[in-house]
DNA sequence: TTGTATGCAAAGATTTTGCAGCATC
DNA sequence: GATGCTGCAAAATCTTTGCATACAA
């Protein structure tokens, strides 16, 4: 919790520096984005910021998750199919492990990898400025091995987090 | 060239698996596709197939690339922005580095990280089935660092490929 | 013939934008 | 007041699908 009011504070001062206003529904859609897990759609993030204020509306997570993204307080994913998703940034940089299965996101770093891409890139003549490494396949712990044949239809919304941290 | 007769007649053989028809049309989108560079966006596979014959309308390039990612022999890639890209598959796998400013795709393999993504995944008790790992940043040789301000309006199409193989 | 394939256009799904009214400075 | 924000609805994109017609087996 103090973490979602850090995030809060470090947004309503990226606002202020751009000469924008901190909101009542500014504050309610990152509450609820800092607040629920992590790697959120826009449809997510509205229903649980509307749980707080109803009337919010969909152009205003939109626009509001655009601004966390700008702030660099809020990383934009492309996952495979879906659209969107949302995570929670300003911690140190993860890659994902992502269950075809029951949808659950595992984050984690490696240092060995992070060197070694490094490496890689410098033999072909690039410089890194970001990267993304996702990994699919199945998870074989927690409720999930493999998926009770039923209740998601597959890679939903909610997203687990795990490892490192 | 004897590479784009090979994919031809794979297509052609798996079209016939499962008893579909290797149409001129199927046939000069796949001719399109393999003979020209790499990463293709449906649009970009739409004229250059267009080029061959005209009346090939959008619809049966979205089904013909379908097909191909069905058989194997195309790889679907939803890079960050924009839409879906198709890659010719067929080859050992890889991973791609993608210039920030010029849009070239180099694509690269390193045996490092594919045993350490294995190690790590199998650490957190996940199985992997398959991954993508993107590199993002600038391109330092050739025609492009950085990028003659002016020609390409951002990542395109046209694709180049090094390292490796 | 008989079942596919094609091309066009319409339908869906998402992501963006325009605007009138509201709120904040 | 002036400027920025919100919510709604319309617009713009991209991706899929329905269908009548054209083909291939």
């Amino acid at each position: 919790m103090s973490d979602v009011n850090e995030r809060l504070k470090q947004f309503a001062r990226y606002l202020d520096d751009q000469g924008l206003r901190y909101t009542s529904q500014r504050r309610v859609i990152a509450e609820a984005f800092y607040g629920s897990g992590k790697h959120l759609s826009l449809n997510e993030v509205l229903e649980l910021a509307r749980d707080k204020q109803g009337s919010i509306g969909f152009a205003t997570v939109y626009r509001t998750m655009k601004l966390l993204a700008e702030s660099g307080l809020a990383i934009e994913h492309r996952f495979d199919e879906d659209g969107v998703r949302y995570e929670p940034a300003g911690h140190d940089h993860h890659d994902h492990l992502i269950c075809n299965r029951c949808g659950r996101i595992i984050e984690f770093e490696d240092e060995v990898v992070e060197r070694r891409q490094e490496q890689v890139a410098k033999e072909l003549g690039f410089r890194v400025a970001s990267h993304r490494h996702e990994i699919y396949g199945e998870c074989l712990r927690d409720p999930c091995p493999y998926e009770s044949q039923s209740s998601q239809g597959r890679v939903t919304g909610v997203a687990d987090t795990a490892a490192r941290n």
